[in-house]
RNA sequence: GCAGCUGUAGCUCAGUUGGUUAGAGCGCCGGUCUGUGGAACCGGAGGUCGGUGGUUCGAGCCCACCCAGCUGUACCA
């Protein structure tokens, strides 16, 4: 078929897909292991679900309508029953406990990884496709799952290499969110949308400050609060009184307005576990001691909330999560009471915790880059009971490995080491390539990475610039002359390269033939396992 | 969805007040070079100037609309 140059084909991902070379590959290949591992000594077990689920199964038809929401990408069976891809791993996995529920041992404890797909505009670090890793206990009511889970997540990230102090997991309560908006009369089913508002103001806390809180809650608040322009966002349109008690919740861990516990008379206690003292003396002398903790938020919690009993209950949750995390080690630099977290508008019906890593780092045009929130997850008590009769308590938490991905490999920099290619055996002699193969056959049996060059081998040079470009270690060369010897050269790309940086005239770059050397052909593996290992390439049970 | 900015070769970009056949660097392919990577030199491919319409003797350049991308914002189960 003809093809004229307006008709032929564009060759393009579609918008917010990507593919994914040999070096991103190995990256996600060895963090999905290290996030394994911890999730199995955990006590986790492997669960695989398919990508695509019936749409009435995600709960994601739209109200009232006979189509899915337009978040997830979604087409009919034959039989036009709606089957949409999946779009987190939390509803498939309730799913399958409620499909499988008899069989399974409750608690049921899982882990799972893999894509997910979500039919929203992309955007730098935001894709259509990405990678999640979960693991959640269903059947487990008790808070020693939440307080477990978050423990976990500490241990996962610093598994994979990010510092203590550079990430905390934020740890809330949705009862005490609950309990509060029941108490400034949000209440109750017909009050569900401006719950909604309220929650999304709370939740953009980190991005628009106290005010713009303030502003979100009352009329509204435009996209330049100082110049009125640009985009407005309508507030939830809540009275003074009312706004001054939700902006005294968010304010608790605004920096602001934090509770402090006080710790006079166990200082010493104290300074052992870690904490920072700040000291107040009155005017007499007397001096009394405080810590920033997380019981001091609870305590903070108590007494401006204690009264509601939604969110007494819910503040009861988050003091065992405390207490039961403080006494295993894990402190408030890994994990933090906020109330200020939201997460999850819709499902969670206890405990809400964030991943968020807090160091930051400059982009290649020196501008600095936040990358927030890299998991999430909590308590999802009535999600597996939409299959049947009774509720069945869940919780969890989701890495997203995606997103986490590109956050490390800022923190590792360019220290990425180099993939090194495969050994290439060069084809001097046409009529020969029965022997080449024979070569790189051994090579293979010796567990070393080889092939023979395919290409069009009439130009010897062409070949070691295919080995060049394959970042190859070395290359195997066997002319009339070696094999007449019985021998093979053996050409150290690596140091060669090094050995060659003085040499500027090519006339004499080809004479000098730098790092090259001669073998016996039944050296050829022993030799060719002296390079590789004195560059530390893996070859054999290494290569994994 | 809303707002702002940007669309010229694979990439980064020039392109004069509107004036002949739209350029450069890098990259790519080939050659010098069928016994040696880099360098060098020579040659080649690759463009409906995002699209459509308009103004004009004449548009890559001016105008209108559309499309796409980027950034922010909204939504994000």
């Amino acid at each position: 078929m003809a093809k004229d140059k307006t008709s032929r084909l564009k060759a393009r991902t579609p918008r917010g897909f990507a593919d994914r070379g040999p070096a991103e590959l190995a990256g996600t290949r060895s963090m999905l292991e290290t996030i394994r591992k911890v999730y199995e000594l955990y006590g986790f077990e492997a669960l695989e679900t398919p990508f695509v689920e019936y749409t009435d199964a995600l709960g994601k038809f739209l109200p009232d309508q006979d189509r899915p929401n337009e978040g997830v990408f979604s087409f009919q069976d034959d039989d036009e029953q709606w089957l949409s891809l999946r779009y987190d791993l939390t509803a498939p996995l309730a799913r399958h406990v409620a499909e499988n529920f008899d069989r399974l041992a409750k608690p049921f404890r899982s882990y799972r990884a893999g894509w997910v797909f979500r039919n929203e505009k992309p955007g730098p670090g935001r894709f259509r496709q990405f990678m999640q890793f979960d693991a959640d206990t269903v059947g487990a009511p008790t808070v020693a799952a939440d307080a477990e889970i978050c423990m976990m997540a500490a241990d996962t990230l610093e598994a994979l290499g990010i510092k203590r102090g550079d990430y905390v997991i934020k740890v809330n309560n949705r009862k005490v969110l609950d309990g509060v908006l029941e108490a400034i009369g949000l209440g109750g089913q017909e009050n569900a949308g401006r719950r909604l508002t309220v929650l999304r103001a709370i939740d953009k806390f980190d991005k628009v400050g106290i005010e713009g809180v303030r502003d979100l809650l009352g009329e509204g608040r435009w996209e330049n609060p100082e110049a009125k322009s640009g985009d407005f966002t309508k507030g939830a349109g809540l009275d003074a009184e009312n706004i001054d008690t939700v902006i005294s919740f968010v304010a608790l861990q605004s920096g602001e307005f934090t509770p402090l516990e006080d710790v006079t008379g166990r200082t010493a206690e104290a300074g052992a576990a870690g904490y920072e003292i700040a000291t107040y003396r009155t005017e007499q002398g007397d001096a009394s001691h405080f810590v920033e903790s997380n019981k001091g938020i609870i305590d903070g919690l108590v007494n401006s909330f204690g009264n509601y009993t939604t969110s007494r209950q819910g503040i009861e949750e988050l003091g065992e999560i405390a207490q039961l995390v403080e006494a295993a080690g894990y402190g408030r630099e890994r994990i933090r009471i906020d109330p200020s977290v939201v997460r999850g508008l819709e499902y969670y019906t206890g405990p809400v915790f964030e991943a968020e890593l807090t160091f930051q780092v400059a982009d290649e045009k020196g501008r600095p880059v936040r990358f927030g929130s890299v998991g999430g997850g909590g308590r999802y008590d009535g999600l597996v009971g939409r299959f049947r009769s009774e509720p069945v308590p869940a919780t969890g938490f989701s890495i997203g490995v995606s997103r986490l991905a590109s956050a490390l490999s800022y923190l590792k920099g360019a220290e990425a080491a180099p993939d090194y290619g495969p050994v290439v055996v060069v084809v001097m002699d046409r009529d020969e390539v029965a022997h080449y193969m024979g070569l790189v056959a051994r090579l293979r049996q010796a567990g070393i990475r080889a092939e023979m060059y395919l290409g069009n081998p009439k130009n010897l040079g062409n070949q070691f610039k295919y080995a060049d470009r394959r970042n190859s270690p070395c290359v195997v060369i066997q002319g009339s002359d070696e094999r007449a010897a019985g021998q093979v050269q053996i050409k150290d790309l690596i140091e060669g390269a090094k050995a060659a940086a003085a040499i500027t005239d090519n006339a004499e770059w080809r004479e000098s033939r730098p790092a090259q050397f001669a073998c016996a052909e039944d050296e050829l593996v022993a030799k060719v396992i002296e390079v590789l290992d004195h560059h530390g390439v893996p070859h054999g049970a290494a290569l994994g």
